[in-house]
DNA sequence: CAGTGGTCTAGACCACTGG
DNA sequence: CAGTGGTCTAGACCACTGC
């Protein structure tokens, strides 16, 4: 199957000059793989596993596989692929390891999802001082406000969208075992969101992202934080039933879909009292 | 090379009854390996790669080959451990994926070192507001103290020593470009870091952890932080050059040398106000 | 038991770096 | 150019899950 083309300029082929259009690789195959599966604008030129890679991806966005569905086997996606099962294998470890897919021993690979998640809340890193005890089973949420607005310059530009473009906000409170721990104002992209009502919100019982991915078919795959520290407004402080001198993580976030495209922020405050931001450096 | 114990007791071997014994597994090389390089207790049973890199962190742990220095090539490696070499491929790519090797095609693989490292501080995750211009090549340190004590019971907690055992004790302020911005108490294990003085540290002009490692052999590899908001006591405010209003970030770090032990803990005080703590969540 | 992912091998060849 | 890591293949077998 492989490097079919070995030298693709027969003239013009003594053992020096022609040094720079030397295509006789064997990780060419693009357009055999290409036109296995669809019109695609695959960049230029990669390894192999990379290009599976992206082709998988597209399919995860475009939906051929929902979340919490299986993808075809391995042997199966080699096939389809017309590469070997170790190429295919080397493509799906790299969405495993970022969290897009799940690998299951002797059951299949799986499209992540944000609902029947083991881990819910997976982009929340606060943990209660006395570690162990992961409250997250015991929140509450209260939704304070829902509301249609247009988007100030901070939020477009987290959103890649443009000033005063239509965003949906919304604020709400979490508390844990009967605290209220976290206060965040939500920013979706009007485009995307414009059904969402506070109805629909308070009738849901779940991780936000969740909520998401079931009723807009939104899955956010990774996201970016900025930590700062802030005292509360006033306002802020009543909600979070604090004065305003204590002072309070800002917790900016942007989360992306597939293909990176930013599909919400948010600032969150954490009461820091009896809990922290938990982070695993490499 | 593989499998030469196929079913490892020759009575006893009807089709059903001896299913809590069946050691016929190719992975069961352990001996084998063993032998070959170190009386370790690697713990009972998993797959060679997995082998192989407890046995490279051995190595590596013991100083056979030093930070920054070359490791043998795969293909010596697969040699000196009778593997093939995908097998030590798979191994070191994970000590790659977890910043313990770095591998350089057409180079060599090498041991990670902070010294001459690209990211210099690698676990500091604080930017600037205006994102793109790292600023850590401006940064002026400053040592306020250093002084030997006896280990509180939140240090030795977090050192894995008792309390009262002797620790050595620094503090720092950090500033880039003129701006004071992190104040740093650390506290280091009196046993590995008795030699350490102010002078030494005067002297020395770079990130801390390559001084630990070229001044001690002390390699950190990995870390984790607690954050939380705080109002800074009188000191350090001072130190920082703000009031004692100004919320400032609390990042509590362990940092990790090989095999998992603790070596320095940290707090640290993070001046917020142009500058964020960056996270990258997947 | 069949089917899935997980491990291992042996060998070929490509891409890159340095002397 | 030789030597290193990087990619790809084909095939064997193991471990696990569910029916």
């Amino acid at each position: 199957m492989s490097a079919q083309i070995k030298s693709s300029n027969p003239t013009m082929d003594a053992n020096t000059d022609n040094d720079e259009l030397k295509n006789n690789s064997k990780y060419l195959l693009l357009n055999k793989v290409d036109v296995l599966k669809s019109p695609t604008n695959i960049p230029s030129f990669s390894p192999l596993y990379q290009q599976i890679k992206e082709l998988l991806l597209q399919s995860l966005q475009q939906g051929e596989w929902q979340p919490g569905e299986a993808i075809p086997s391995e042997m199966d996606l080699a096939e389809r692929f017309q590469v070997s099962q170790g190429t295919v294998r080397k493509a799906i470890d790299e969405l495993a390891g970022d969290n897009i897919l799940i690998r299951r021993q002797g059951v299949g690979t799986f499209v992540a999802t944000h609902l029947e998640e083991r881990v819910q809340y997976r982009f929340l890193k606060l943990m209660p001082d006395s570690e162990d005890p992961l409250n997250k089973a015991s929140a509450e949420r209260r939704i304070i406000a829902c509301k249609k607005t247009f988007a100030s310059a901070k939020v477009a530009k987290a959103l890649g969208i443009t000033k005063n473009d239509s965003v949906l906000c919304l604020r709400r409170v979490l508390a844990f075992s009967g605290v209220a721990t976290i206060l965040e104002d939500i920013w979706l992209p009007g485009h995307s969101f414009s059904e969402l009502t506070a109805e629909r919100l308070r009738d849901y019982h779940g991780p936000m992202y969740a909520f998401f991915e079931s009723a807009f078919g939104v899955k956010m795959v990774k996201a970016q934080e900025r930590i700062k520290a802030l005292l509360p407004d006033p306002i802020q402080a009543e909600l979070l039933k604090i004065s305003t001198s204590t002072p309070v993580l800002s917790v900016e976030r942007t989360a992306f879909t597939y293909n990176d495209a930013p599909m919400e922020f948010r600032q969150g405050l954490y009461l820091t009292l009896d809990c922290h931001y938990k982070n695993e450096l490499n």
